[in-house]
DNA sequence: GTGAAAGCGCTAACAT
DNA sequence: ATGTTAGCGCTTTCAC
């Protein structure tokens, strides 16, 4: 029954439609302490009578917890917070922490500024934060009384727990098939320089080629796609020979075909081309893309919910990424 | 200075360590009231000495504003949550709502159960409501008490004002665009049936065709890749002399641009194909997809930033919806 | 088991 | 122009 109240209601309102004391009915209504069967009857009735849902806000300000979780991007322009990147973890932060009263925040952190994580600091309001795309400098910037509350989507350090894709197997995986399926000129385009975690699958590029005797071939990247249409241009003209490109990113893949198509280059016959991510038009372009797998949705869904939990978290919790074979490699 | 407190600033200390009281320490963080420059002065010290941040759950809770912003997705199931449009929606929303305190929530709305808004009703903490994804059905359910504070992204009602693409606009260019290049049997690719922002292009291509004495060739799609694929195929198989498909979205569009590669037809010069959205890989594929823009993140933070404001809207807000033309069509 | 009372951090009358 | 006071809605000792 909902009684169109135009007043939405207070617990006040449930204890006197219930008959009870404030107090008794918080206890019922937060599911905490002791309360009779009946009175528990009673307040479960006066609740859906009432349609009352419990104020977030009077709750995290009593409790001296907060009512929002920070998403704080790391990166040279407040633009990084249009990436759709960004936007996946800000949606599936929101998923979860929804239900718990708590409202998702974004924050651009400047590069270099280290300070700007004094703000979160000192927001009462704000739960937990979500460190995306993290380096040492920010991590050693990361304030005292943030630990415990601060968790990070790439690197990590001991104050601040990792949840991340595992790229070093996912890339290993995508090299040793390109290896298998007869690759030997194998070019790598990588990330950002600046971004730790985007380093894990360069180092693995690197053993898997020492290890098997080959040219090492390294373009930098920005996991972009216009990126990737250039690279591949680069790539042809530096290493005539090159029979294969890895980017670290299915945009940059899918920009690495346009460029090689570009350059009148076959792929896969001539190139083969792997991305990483598997987005999900990676099954649609032509060729369809052969990439790693990469679970950004469960990787947010899980950093928020340790924050959610307040628990300690494990240092490190790295999400498998597996190969998937289609037609570009 | 960060005198690296281990308990956040409240502003109770802000006006100690300023030696006024409270509410002149209130006035001049809050701008609003009078103070003397000279208390300005001390306070503004003491903030910035103290690394103060207003809690806005402590100030929703006074001033009877909410600390949350609810984006409602209207869905079969709640994996629309996972839509990366809807992630878009969310992104755009918490970048304009960080500055003022408010977090963004995630709700799905199971379909059909009009009283799911209730809920949001009742919940003092939400300040506004962005819908997504609106019926007549479930417009007609939102409460009188949200009213004023809910906006839809789609179509909207005398009491919800809509922010939306001008998605006939577009439609339109597109369309012409395809009869201008000597197309004329042109099928079309709907959105799902159910959604009636989606039926204005569908409204738009049937108009178009009748005034141009062309046959009507509708296939119902879902916005997604995979539907595309399998359109294409039906679009051949029923309608062997056509030569250009409209999709409503360029997911779609390049889902078709695949299922007509899979049947052995070449785009554009068997089958034109356009899509809508312009999403940032539409440059890339092969070939490049004609398209209209779809300014999502512009058109969310419109919507985000009224419901901030708190003061009406106009019913209808349309953003432009340009063509784009590419090599597809 | 239940109620009375205090108070989270802040703003907004209301005095002064 | 500034301080005093009274709460916003809720949880939580502490008596009963």
């Amino acid at each position: 029954m909902t009684t169109a109240a135009h007043r939405p209601a207070t617990l006040e309102d449930v204890a006197r439609v219930a008959g009870v004391s404030r107090s008794t009915a918080s206890r019922v209504v937060a599911g905490t302490g002791f309360a009779s069967p009946a009175a528990r009857r009673q307040v479960t009735a006066a609740v859906d009578q009432l349609g009352y849902v419990p104020n977030p806000a009077a709750r995290a300000l009593v409790r001296g917890g907060g009512v929002r979780l920070a998403v704080a991007v790391l990166g040279t322009s407040a633009a990084v917070l249009d990436d759709p990147y960004v936007h996946q973890v800000v949606g599936a932060a929101a998923r979860v922490c929804t239900p718990a009263g708590v409202g998702v925040a974004l924050y651009w952190l400047p590069f270099g500024d280290p300070r700007s994580l004094d703000q979160l600091d000192g927001d009462r309001s704000v739960c937990g934060v979500i460190l995306v795309n993290t380096t040492e400098e920010l991590l050693e910037a990361v304030p005292r009384s943030l630990h415990g509350r601060v968790v990070s989507i790439g690197v990590g350090s001991a104050a601040v727990p990792s949840f991340d894709v595992d790229n070093a197997a996912g890339s290993e995986a995508v090299l040793r098939h390109l290896y298998a399926t007869g690759r030997r000129r194998i070019a790598m385009v990588t990330g950002p320089r600046w971004l730790p975690c985007a380093q894990r699958p360069v180092r693995t590029y690197r053993r898997l080629m020492a290890e098997a005797g080959l040219p090492e071939r390294i373009l930098p990247g920005d996991f972009r796609a216009a990126r990737g249409r250039t690279a591949a241009g680069e790539a042809l003209r530096r290493w005539p020979d090159i029979d294969a490109i890895y980017a670290i990113s299915d945009d940059t893949a899918l920009g690495v075909i346009a460029g090689l198509r570009d350059a009148g280059a076959r792929v896969p016959s001539d190139v083969a081309v792997a991305g990483f991510d598997d987005i999900p038009l990676a099954g649609m372009t032509a060729p369809a893309l052969t990439t790693a797998s990469h679970p950004v949705g469960r990787i947010a869904a899980a950093a928020a919910t340790a924050l959610l939990d307040g628990r300690p978290a494990a240092p490190v919790t790295l999400f498998p990424s597996a190969l998937v074979a289609r037609a570009s490699a």
